[in-house]
DNA sequence: CGCCGATTTGATCGTGGTCAACAATAGTGG
DNA sequence: CCACTATTGTTGACCACGATCAAATCGGCG
């Protein structure tokens, strides 16, 4: 009996490309592993040891200057991939944004692993493909958006990525109204922002009546075409 | 008798990890192209039709805000990988910005032949984890560092990357003194500045002695431990 | 209630954007 | 080879956005 055959990812994550048998002895490689909001996973610069997937909660991958300036460059949810496979050190850190649960592998198991297992890589290509779309859409945005935009296309953003798996959504799979999982800091670690500004720009945004913040963490969103608009 | 008898990349492009059969194959399925600067290959938000390797030249890929505004997501060398397999649009646009020589594919033709082909995708694989680690990378540039930092790591990623593949370097695998492929425009576009900016902080760096202009479209490093510094 | 961290708000400053003029280079044709 | 133009790059003056520094306020928790 294995973890897997409970897993809430089960057909969500890459494992979704594997047959029972295949998953059970994927299953032998990986454990289970619990995190506190805070906790690292993985150190940016470090020797790449680990690669996981992500079970429940939200970590984020960050890069820092040298002089410790700090920018969150991939925010991961439920059923997405973490780690650097086929890959001598990992260029990012890997650091628990809520509780979390993961579930990991030894580096070089997995890779051992997936280059027996072909459909595995495929499931994984896809996603990293993905992944850099996403990614390079959001340079665009640290690189040529105004801060108001900035953090207009970060709420749309966000009601589109908290829908519950499973869960109806109410309008075409994005919230009118949810909790952020980020503090004021990390969503100007996400934007390239300064604390100040993001709160500046939320109140803002309120004051113009496109957004409701009826708690610190919880935000409504209340003329939905507007924010696009500002969203750029 | 194939084109990739002759091809320049053939050892460094994807298709190294064929033998001769599968490239004869492979080669069945593609043909060569010549592209003249500014020359588009793909456009953002179109469907992905076509995918391809480049064989000679620079290439950019591109973001587009609704306004117009313009960010250069990645750029492309010689050997390096173009489009978007396994999806259904492009999420940028591909321009060249040399003349450049393409060995482009139709998508459905190259992820058919790329799931019959394992060696292949995990090729791919291994070079889109990569280009996603270059990327993330950036975003830490485009978001928190000064225009003078931005400047002086684009002339050390510049000095590094345009070093020829084969030409023994000068020091350690880096240019002292080369001809950047891009415009101030380009460059502004790569690092999210204007091109008075841009242009200001060369002059700054020639007049701190770190760097020499010899034309308009040389560099010349002087003091490399000085920019270093500066890149942060 | 009092404490502490998170957030908001306010005042001021500096970087980089904008607009404009000018200089240098490349390209064209007599 | 030299005008002439078009393009690209440089420099200057000014301004706005967002950073910084500082203070006030909110919210959670003992």
């Amino acid at each position: 009996m294995s973890y897997c055959d409970t897993c809430l990812v089960r057909n969500r994550a890459i494992c979704a490309a594997l047959d029972n048998n295949e998953v059970e002895a994927l299953n032998g490689i990986g454990r289970r592993k619990q995190l506190e909001p805070g906790d690292p996973l993985i150190w940016e610069g470090e020797d790449s040891l680990l690669v996981a997937n992500v079970i429940d909660g939200i970590l984020k991958l960050t890069n820092c200057t040298e002089d410790g300036r700090e920018q969150i460059v991939g925010v991961v949810y439920p059923s997405d991939f973490i780690g650097r496979p086929f890959g001598e050190t990992s260029a990012y850190s890997v650091t628990a944004l809520t509780e979390a649960k993961v579930c990991i592998f030894s580096r070089s198991d997995f890779d051992r692993f997936a280059q027996e297992h072909p459909a595995l890589e495929h499931k994984l290509l896809k996603r990293t493909l993905e992944e850099l779309d996403r990614t390079r859409n959001w340079m665009l945005l640290l690189a040529r958006k105004s801060a108001e935009e900035k953090v207009a296309t970060f709420l749309l953003d966000m009601s589109a990525r908290l829908v519950e798996p499973g869960c109806e959504a109410p309008q075409d799979g994005a919230l009118e109204e949810f909790d952020l999982p980020f503090s004021r800091q990390q969503i100007g670690d996400i934007l390239g922002l300064t604390i100040e500004t993001v709160s500046r720009q939320m109140t803002r945004l309120k004051r113009d009546g496109m957004i409701d913040l009826p708690t610190r963490r919880r935000v409504k969103i209340i003329d939905r075409f507007a924010l696009e608009d500002m969203a750029g």
